[in-house]
DNA sequence: TCAGGTGTGGCACAGTGTGTCATATGTGCC
DNA sequence: GGCACATATGACACACTGTGCCACACCTGA
């Protein structure tokens, strides 16, 4: 849904593309674009929504004897397949998500909505206690800040498998067994 | 700085308040407040990064022997005091950042900056190896998501000791010793 | 007194996001 | 077909943000 749009933003920025120009190439008028959606910002969001989706699909169906931190570890190696299989696309999202200010703001929203279907799975995973809605809370968002650490080394550089700069992400913070 | 901003923000809230006010307030024409700060989002960004000093401050100060999670989980304390002397205004101002769109891209910001110099003195207490720097970067920024977890938890009724709360959620991610 | 710097405000402009109203574009029913 | 009704769209006006540009006041030293 609005590819167009997504060309526009790889090719002359986020910021600098205007919602007139985004409705123009999606053939609607600029009042019936923001009927439909909050904002440029929803068009960033909406993709990054797909991807929890796929992670909370992936945690889901991970054995009951992992334990959450490695579950999340691995709910994550379908989101890490689909950036390398279209490194460049990925390199260049990831970097707009980094430099341009209005986008800058989607990735709060994001770690909002996807610790809302993250948490609720962590959280079986843990024995029933007291605190047991502050530690789904605080693996889920810690693990969310790896992949965040990892997505910027394999961006720049650094490291070339994405895989590889996880692993070293969640190692350090947890044990992964 | 600009202490009438936050008592309008305190007051109406964020978005709705209008930066002709905020200027209005201090005494001074929307050109000119613009010519101080990049806009209201600064106001609340200013407060974060003192924050985040703190925190450095305090990190700097631990002693060597500790584990970096160790430490960082102590480095928060001088944050956890500042926020429970003052609980009403903290509450408000945690509701602020959670509910008001605008506000919300300050979070993203303020992780950047906080880890631009957390980063360094977390990647001192590392062993020298390949991947120091994306475990530096992992330690904090998990710490981060666990700090925050903790807010939220102690914002709403949930825990009444922050400290407390911030023990779980850090102690369910990696050992406190 | 004059020249040059500095701080400030006014004005205009592009852009976002919203409310309101008018005009299509169906869709079902007689 | 013709009519009534709902829905989708577009046009316009509006409040607000953020920036560039210019004018004015004020200070300071020669």
């Amino acid at each position: 849904m609005l590819r167009q749009a997504w060309l526009l933003f790889a090719d002359q920025g986020f910021d600098a593309t205007t919602v007139d120009e985004v409705a123009a190439a999606a053939g609607m008028s600029r009042r019936t674009f923001f009927r439909y959606f909050s904002g440029k910002d929803e068009l960033v969001l909406a993709r990054l929504v797909e991807a929890g989706e796929q992670i909370a699909e992936a945690l889901a169906a991970r054995p009951e004897d992992e334990t959450p931190w490695q579950a999340l570890r691995r709910a994550f190696d379908s989101v890490l397949e689909a950036q390398e299989a279209q490194p460049d696309r990925a390199r260049t999202v990831s970097r707009m998500l980094r430099d341009e200010a209005s986008a800058r703001a989607s990735m709060e929203e994001r770690r909002r909505v996807w610790l809302e279907t993250l948490v609720p799975l962590v959280q079986q995973r843990l024995p029933r206690r007291k605190d047991a809605a502050i530690a789904a809370e605080a693996l889920a968002s810690a693990a969310i800040a790896c992949l965040d650490t990892a997505q910027a080394a394999w961006t720049e550089g650094g490291a070339d498998r994405m895989a590889a700069a996880l692993d070293a992400a969640m190692g350090a913070v947890g044990p992964l067994g």
